[in-house]
RNA sequence: AGGUCAGUCCGGGCAAUUGCUUCCCACUUUUGUGAGAGGAGGAAAGUCCGAACUUUAUAGAACAGGGUGCCGGGUAACACCCGGGGAUAUUAGGAGAAAUUUUAAUAUCACUGCAAGUGCCACAGAAAAUAAACUUCCCGGUUUAUGACGGGUAAAGGUGAAAAGGCGGGGUAAGAGCCCACCGCUUUGAUGGUAACAUCAAAGGCAAGGUAAACCACACCCGAAGCAAGGUCAAAUAGGAAGAUUCUUUCCGGCAUUGCCGGAAAACAGGGUUGUUCGCUCUGAUAAUCUUCGGGUAGACCGCUAAAGCCCAAUAGUAAUAUUGGAUUAAGAUAAAUAAUUGCCGCUGCUUCGCUAACACUUCGCAGGACUGGUUAUUCUGUAUAACCGAUCCUAUGAAGCUCAACUUUCGUUGAACGAAGUAGGACAGAAUUCGGCUUACAGGGCUGCUCUAUUU
RNA sequence: CGGAACGUGGCGCAGUCCGGUAGCGUACCUGACUGGGGGUCAGGUGGUCGCGGGUUCAAAUCCCGCCGUUCCGA
């Protein structure tokens, strides 16, 4: 498995992952209230990991924008993953999450940059990694 | 040289690292790994029209409903495009006493019909639609006179968005298309034009206010739903159909005693077919177990990208466009890929520094390469090759010329231009079955045309 | 992606079909009744009818184009 990569097997597909989660699921969010994300874990499975998703609401902002940042969310992701998810393995744990927009949205940052939402994403996976 | 407007094209480039996804090849038991090739737009947007495609209906008909509306052409089709005609508005000029008319330029037009029918036209005004008569005007008899009464008329006044052809002359008691000239209108005919329509002539004698983006009439077109359409394969759970076994209530008859056998009933309602009607058509009390069968959810695959395609040339046509020939293959995701970061270059704004030498600029030259078009030659023809000419781009490079404006006696100062460094900005916007249009959003830049301004000749 | 509905004072709604005066409840302001509050009564303020064009003498209403909000379909 590539480092830095985010495989299919790695991202949240099913219609079913999604109503589980967001019905049972626990939220968190980043201290500038920037970025939430929502997690489930699960400990009878066979393959341990971590499974990710990005839901954007369409109140946040154009086709444009919302593109711009889940490819920034999936970036900053792939880039910071690798002690989350030593960690799950460790446990033999499978967490489920779906990172979404907490405050941000197009009218406060009309350009977004990598910088504007690495640190809060950092934080966001600190402290999945602290609850499990 | 700069600006407005119109049309058209582009809407950052290159490299490195880390990733996603489709196709294909190799390795691999699968999962995967590696190499190669591809991977958002002019509007992909709004979903406002038109089609392709799919299902439904296939037993249809009528009505209802929706759309379009000068003429001709284009197209698969259109509410789109092209060409033409007409009307309206604005500006400028001409004619006329005026109403009005005419010429030119520009812009706009859902531009059939209100001389088929029905409806509506607030307020004001006498009257808002088979006209009518408030004030005035005129006549009559009556009265001292005014007035009132009976009649004529619709020219003038006033109201309104709009008042029943306009204006001038004749005519008259006063008036009136009552009569006449000009203009408008209607009808008929002739000429030109495929046609819309235009021009001319004759007649009518005003009959015909506005509104159809009011109902409606006329002509033409449209069945409905939409890729979440639809098709194929197909777990788990629940339910359906057929067969076998057991099984409900009421009534009648028989055996006969609370059971068995036979027959009838529980029943008129609910659907389907296009929204409605006609017409057509389907279903039938009901529980449990077993077996078989079909439908079908999650999921997977197909639909899914080669098409009314794009580029170039020739021919036909005023043009939209069509035909022929050549060249080319160009996203296909599905909780949804097409990206992120860094560096360099290029563009725009701001700040600082520099100054006659360089850079840049202008003029005259010149070498190589790329790409494209034309001409000629070789060749039976095409392809191909070679030579020459033209446009564009890239790389390298020689010679000559030179900073500009304002203020100031000068020194110089300020600004512009140029160069260097730093810094900020870099539009609108993201395929979701696919095309043709329309509409809306859009920083900046290139080219072409029209026109305006400034400078030089 | 596809299909529908709505937008009118601060708030919730009529009026739109069939064009001419924008109205109702509540809230707000003023006054009266009360010793005061509440309540009742009387009077009043407040609306580019989402935006821009067109038709018409005249548009919230009819037609066209935009903007925003909400709902439905796996």
């Amino acid at each position: 498995m590539k480092q830095y990569g985010l495989a299919a097997r790695e991202r949240i597909k099913s219609k079913r992952d999604f109503e589980n989660i967001y019905q049972s699921g626990t939220t968190i969010q980043s201290s500038d209230k920037k970025i939430k994300a929502i997690y489930v874990v699960e400990t009878d499975n066979l393959q341990p990991g971590v499974q990710v998703a990005v839901a954007i609401s369409k109140r946040a902002g154009g086709a444009v924008w919302r593109n711009r940042f889940k490819r920034l969310i999936r970036e900053s992701y792939r880039l910071n993953k690798t002690r989350l998810v030593d960690y799950c393995v460790e446990k033999k744990q499978t967490a489920k999450v779906i990172f979404s927009t907490g405050t941000l949205n197009q009218k406060n940052y009309g350009s977004l940059r990598l910088k504007t939402v690495m640190p809060g994403m950092i934080e966001v996976m600190e402290g999945i990694k602290r609850l499990i």
